[in-house]
DNA sequence: GAATGCCCTGCAACTGCATTGCACTTTAGC
DNA sequence: GCTAAAGTGCAATGCAGTTGCAGGGCATTC
């Protein structure tokens, strides 16, 4: 099962949510393809997004993640129309002014828009 | 109710959400300020934000945001010690180079890390 | 002052997503 | 082949958000 997930994930150019797992693996159990999923991520073979579409995405990590540390430190964007979520690898994330006693740790940021196939 | 939630939120330094709202109002029902905030929301006087701690915040807009069209393109700070989020309009989001094709639209940001309080 | 209508509130119920416990099956090591 | 570990399936739970509906306060109108 999850040779199929990430034989699945492999094919897949936007993030994936663990209902369109379900809507693609019908006959397979939801719970079964939320462990790949999880254990994917431990093992630093995804890393999990949340665009605020209200359902975590998962994406394949960039090489180098490591089960201790995931630097998926790129931009997320998500397609108002189609609903996909993309990683963006290339844009980073530039650095950020903090006010005073505020040390910084990750950033989530997630830009929304129309994608280069929805655009019109 | 709703002249009460508005004094609560003035009183903040960081966002609430709404269980935070209902702990404080325990004799008020949970429906009542959960449209208290939407209210608020729709007409402009607090923004939502979306910290990815599970549970949606809200924060008093700065002046100058209306029903049509909230401005709150600042970023966000979740401290992860005291779970706390907080506005930061003076750190304004930079613009972020997109691929051919992606057209920009609303900004996500939200940093995490520890907050100036919890420091040590 | 009674009737009407609107807005606010409270109760109940429902949805969607995430998560866990437990039993069963399959696989891997010996 | 036997045994322990890993993977899978089913059931149930928790939590945040959301909606429908009914009752109550209040002001306007006749
Ligand atoms: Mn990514
Ligand atoms: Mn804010
Ligand atoms: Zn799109
Ligand atoms: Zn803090």
């Amino acid at each position: 099962m999850r040779l199929l997930v990430l034989d699945y994930l492999l094919k897949q150019s936007a993030a994936v949510s663990l209902s369109d797992l379900e809507t693609y693996f019908h006959r397979a159990d939801r719970i079964t393809l939320y462990r790949s999923l999880k254990t994917f991520e431990e093992k630093g073979l995804v890393h999990s997004i949340d665009d605020g579409s209200g359902a975590v995405k998962y994406a394949l990590c960039p090489d180098g993640c490591s089960p201790q540390e995931h630097h998926d430190l790129h931009v997320h964007f998500f397609c108002t129309r189609c609903r996909e979520t993309f990683c963006l690898p290339k844009s980073r994330i530039p650095d950020i002014a903090l006010p005073e006693g505020f040390s910084a740790g990750e950033v989530n940021l997630v830009m929304k828009g129309t994608c280069n196939t929805c655009r019109g």
